[in-house]
DNA sequence: TGGCGATTCAAATTTGCATTTGACTGAGCA
DNA sequence: TGCTCAGTCAAATGCAAATTTGAATCGCCA
């Protein structure tokens, strides 16, 4: 790791790390200072010192683990952008799982918790950050589903997509709430389950932009 | 409505809706006391009178949403039981779906905001309410895969299918809390939504299933 | 009517947390 | 050696929200 200078920065990037573990694990509110502060081996008063208050942490927390992860996921998962467009979206989707399931990635489960309870801190981020992406997404879903898909079916598509991906979050969100209970659904081959979304979602789409196809015929 | 024989029935059974909506809007924790006992125009202190604690009033809450929405909502959809399967598993489909749209259900809403925060106060209760559907739904899933299909693909389908379902949740919570800005998608017209992902879950197990069936030629 | 258990109420108490304070520490430097 | 200043610390403060209390009220029935 990058080493930092002075033992303020120490203390600080130790904070980090702790809060968006903590906060991704449990959300805005139910995350205490003093657990942070805690884990993070510091004082209570640090977190004023460094950042002010809890919002501004909550803040910068969700930047340092989104900043962390950069890179390590690029969102087209590695597919050429010649590939054909089904293959990019998939190498999309599975980038996105991987990011998902991976322990060490806050971002996406601090986002998970704040569309559970939006606590508006983060919606301007969020908007300049995920926007992007979405965008992007819905570039693809455009060329797999013809120029004749509608605005809406774009938009179910999508939520089909991403309902598939968030579940893997939810699933892992319940298994590590509940220790000693059966799990309900064993996500541990994330690879497998990668492929599993990819499958089914290429299938669902061709199957949508089969049904799409036909108005055109009938016009 | 049920006509109640006392006041205090009456009280006790505002405080009930009202902790419903409220619990289902905004989690366990979020939700103060006061705000439920405001809106269900009763004092303060009846909670602690009528429920003991705020625990236990999350509990009856959610108890009391349950039993609103039995029979309302059938699982099967109103679909025959002696329908072909995929029809069966559609009815049940659409059925979570319009149930999970209906703004007045709240058990649904409240077991989102549970899954996302687990406050661990409901497992048993879900545990017991909520498996026995599952394993209806693993039964038609099993139907429609194939004896060949592996634990792992039924659970994986089984999560496309929820996921989706749970994305309806999740956009609407995330419109009502931001009012003003531009809504990421329209999801007004559920009958179509629904719809959507009937088609869109049928193609995809379909596609499972016949990457399962070639297995068995190989074997 | 008057008494009594069931409810309701406003006000007090307690609790859990974020935030603040002011004293302490230690490294760098003249 | 003594000054400065970034960081650290334990303890105090403040506040919002849950919980408790005890007095007031209601509805019913002897």
């Amino acid at each position: 790791m990058t080493d930092l200078k002075t033992k303020s920065e120490k203390t600080r990037d130790r904070l980090l790390t702790a809060a968006s573990r903590i906060f991704a694990e449990k959300g805005y509110q139910d995350s205490t200072i003093a657990d942070i502060c805690e884990q993070a081996q510091a004082n209570i008063a640090s977190v004023n010192y460094h950042f002010g208050d809890k919002q501004t942490l909550y803040l910068e927390a969700w930047r340092h683990a989104f900043n962390h992860e950069l890179g390590q996921y690029p969102p087209d998962g590695g597919v050429s952008q010649q590939a054909p467009v089904e293959q990019r979206l998939a190498g999309r989707i599975q980038s996105l799982i991987r990011r998902l399931a991976d322990d060490d990635s806050y971002s996406f489960a601090i986002i998970h918790k704040e569309m559970a309870q939006p606590t508006r801190l983060l919606a301007d981020i969020l908007e300049k950050e995920i926007n992007p992406q979405r965008q992007q997404m819905f570039g693809l879903l455009r060329e797999c589903l013809g120029q004749d898909a509608s605005e809406q079916q774009l938009q179910y598509c999508h939520a089909s997509i991403m309902g598939q991906c968030f579940q893997l979050l939810r699933l892992k969100q319940m298994q590590q709430a509940r220790p000693q209970r059966a799990l309900p659904s064993d996500m541990s081959d994330i690879g497998a389950f990668a492929e599993h979304v990819v499958d089914f979602s290429l299938a669902g789409i061709r199957a949508i932009r089969s049904q799409t196809l036909p108005k055109r015929i009938q016009a």
